[in-house]
DNA sequence: ATCGAGCATAAACATATGTGAGTGCGGCTA
DNA sequence: TAGCCGCACTCACATATGTTTATGCTCGAT
């Protein structure tokens, strides 16, 4: 993997100025790549993981089914975002991670993660920003799930990810690979199958996106964000000292 | 404040061991504190706060507002948690924390973590924690939020605080004291007023519960637990070496 | 070239939860 | 002591979303 292509480096320089160090550092953090099929799982619920996962390339979800067999998802994840960088600390998975698509995944060992808190003040600080970015969205779903419809709510989940995608060089224009089935998405967002489909033709209808195939298009970048009442600040794609 | 009344040094404590310095440390971490009535807000959405707030005592509340004036909360605080240490690195806040009763708050400089990030990795590592812990918390939340009834939901919430109250001490038996009314609880769970007033009336009805005024006491933890399909897991009350 | 699997889509119907408009209690405040 | 205000609680009715069942694509496998 060259420097160039890290899409965690990548990720992190939009919000901090990293040091050649620091990358270096992280590039040597990478003790092995893994490739894990889609619907399969990358960590499973209860399981106390050695080293977080990092994921290189493909569409990952972390997810919770409960007693009457629905699943909740909790967290999408692109290239570049950690998959479970917390069971460094939290030590057990209270939720599994599921690829779904095929993914490449880097693993990097707690000892080496315990080891940079150790002699990288700065760059802990990036990763625990990580994290906290994490937090930032699931307030962010939160409100969306409890306070607005379900169409908001779609809306809402279309510019963020969109947003991340363009964050780490993966869309072209306002068109964006997403697939992500709507049985997906509505375990996502907490919603029925058939529902997911009536809100995404009310959204094309109302000539906000297009959808066809994995190819998502947002035709009205302006009037979707209003309908999904939408503001990027906690994505926190400023950069700043931190 | 004493060090034994420190809630914060008890709610760490229960998660991994700290040494008389790393305790000194937070003390002196502490530069003032004040006291903030009953529905004032403690923290504003925009701010760029220079310090983050410690809660020593009462209940607040994360929050954000959406369009039609509907309010979620998305975090419920006690005694010895940080409302916003995510701020120390997110710097913006993209939500409010509201005081639900009289608060007593303790202010930590964001130079001073800046500084203990520099200096002491393993308390770093703990207050890293901390966030997580409000990040597990936050996923629970969604996975009740999207995948469990209202009143699953309710008895799950009611499970988690029970506990969270527990661990500082502040539970008699199966009471706590519960300053929240049921318009919070509604803006916490995603429900209408009325609903919640519903479904505290099943809880009760099954034995589950008693609410008057207050006073919160659960009646049957196991079916408690069982309806809302509860394990603690998630709040990592276990201590270990972190 | 055919088949099957997975997925998007559709319609009819069911229901959990929301809305609006009240009542009444209990505890402050004057 | 009276009056008010916030809060718990109720009822009748409205609706967003779920459920069940089915159809027909599309694409990969044989």
């Amino acid at each position: 993997m060259t420097r160039m292509t890290n899409p965690l480096i990548l990720k992190l320089e939009q919000r901090d100025q990293l040091s050649e160090e620091e990358k270096r550092t992280l590039e040597n953090a990478i003790s092995r790549v893994r490739v894990v099929e889609a619907d399969e799982d990358i960590v499973r619920e209860g399981d106390r993981p050695s080293e977080s996962s990092l994921l290189l390339d493909g569409f990952a979800a972390r997810y919770k089914i409960v007693s009457n067999g629905r699943r909740q998802i909790s967290a999408l994840h692109v290239a570049g975002d950690f998959l479970d960088l917390h069971s460094f600390l939290l030590k057990t998975m209270d939720h599994g991670v599921l690829a779904l698509t095929t993914c490449r995944i880097a693993a990097v060992p707690h000892a080496t993660l315990e080891k940079i808190t150790d002699e990288y003040p700065h760059l802990t600080r990036m990763l625990w920003l990580n994290t906290l970015i994490d937090g930032a969205i699931h307030r962010e779903w939160l409100t969306a799930m409890g306070r607005l419809s379900a169409t908001a709510h779609m809306a809402h989940l279309i510019c963020e990810l969109y947003l991340r995608l363009k964050a780490i060089g993966r869309a072209e224009g306002y068109t964006v690979q997403l697939p992500i089935t709507q049985a997906e998405l509505g375990d996502t967002l907490g919603l029925s199958t058939v529902h997911v489909n009536r809100v995404l033709q009310e959204l094309r209808k109302e000539g906000l996106i297009r959808f066809q195939g994995d190819a998502l298009t947002i035709l009205d970048w302006e009037r979707l964000k209003k309908v999904g009442e939408f503001t990027s600040t906690y994505l926190s794609l400023q950069n700043e000292d931190r």
